[in-house]
DNA sequence: CCTAAAACATGACTTAGATCATAAATTACT
DNA sequence: AGTAATTTATGATCTAAGTCATGTTTTAGG
């Protein structure tokens, strides 16, 4: 969806701070969010408050959709990682939109196929492999759509906030698996190879 | 999607027996799987050889989309949980049914936010939480759309593969949940209350 | 450039759940 | 009904990862 059209329909950008939660846990959902600019972060948080990051969304994409097409209370937090602009789209306009344009309908089905894959890869991970297969298996989805040399700018708390491990954890498991050789470290940071 | 629309256009029904993988990991997508009858388990095997049940699809449902519609490899085996007909669309055929049926498309979208939805709960439950509240939340999750009295006719195995415990672990658990009264069991099943 | 905060590191100890082994209870089948 | 196969049950270990405590290094901001 070309954020530029929705704007063209009269749509109102919202600025968002940094650290701002867009939505909460249980609050009924009215809108479908796409972001202009910046960086937004889905996150549930267990009852002992263990934070778990379901999702990243940048420019160009949305969030929100799910909750609202099937009517269920949202179960993640979402929370601006940068100052953000975004344009909260409501229920109807949101219909209109899959039903009059034929492009956003197929886009959105593909959008979710791709979402639900990573998913599916993730919960075989979390339910049957241990640690290091775990890491290694989020850095490379992480590095794949970068470029030779460049290096990942997460944290090792958010590997481990992906992942469901803790920071101690993820640490200890990325020395070995640098040692293994299985990825490539430069000053901590995980580099491309 | 109605199953017997895809009949009237030509479309031939096939047989599956029992245990029969419709297919494995790794195979490239060619069709969209619709049943018309019997039950498929979709399930991931690690490389120890731990299962974990993705999902389960009945009569009435389709399944194998998500990695058809990105184009990537399967990651899961899918297979005959009973002997079953399903109707295999192919790849264009089922391109024309998302433009030219309007209300399945729109059918779809709902379809992959409920399993996404499904995902983004159990993705949260294997990364936070302990085995019992995996093990209450999925049991509850089963029993939701079943009515007062009636018994969850899955195994302590099968509670198992989709929670990423082990049996024996399973079967502890549903002991002590049922001792705290947070669910009800007779001679060992679990019965909705 | 200097300081504070954030991120990374490492050792010691604890624990939830896995693993292994063995048996009782159900269920399914001839 | 009787036997085999599956499922449930339970105790005894074992271990991967969590927890806690205390540094060191890197990054960011004035």
């Amino acid at each position: 969806m070309n954020i530029q059209k929705l704007i063209d329909k009269g749509l109102k950008l919202k600025n968002y701070p940094k650290d701002w939660v867009i939505y909460e846990p249980g609050m009924q959902p009215r809108f479908v969010y796409f972001i202009k600019s910046g960086e937004v972060r889905m996150v549930t948080v267990s009852d002992e408050g263990k934070e778990f990051i379901q999702g990243v969304f940048k420019a160009g994409q949305y969030f929100g959709e799910p909750a609202l097409l099937i009517d269920r209370p949202y179960l993640a937090f979402t929370i601006a990682n940068k100052d953000s602009q975004l344009i909260a789209v409501n229920k109807e306009d949101f219909f209109e939109l899959i039903k009059n344009e034929p492009d956003f309908s197929m886009e959105l089905i593909r959008t979710l196929s791709k979402r639900l894959f990573y998913k599916s890869m993730m919960l075989e991970e979390l339910a049957s492999e241990k640690a290091d297969h775990r890491l290694l298996t989020i850095i490379n989805y992480l590095l794949n759509d970068m470029s030779v040399g460049e290096s990942l700018k997460v944290t090792r708390q958010e590997l481990a906030d992906m992942t469901g491990l803790r920071v101690e954890t993820v640490i200890r498991g990325t020395k070995l698996l640098a040692e293994k050789g299985l990825i490539k470290t430069v000053k901590g940071k995980i580099v491309k190879i």
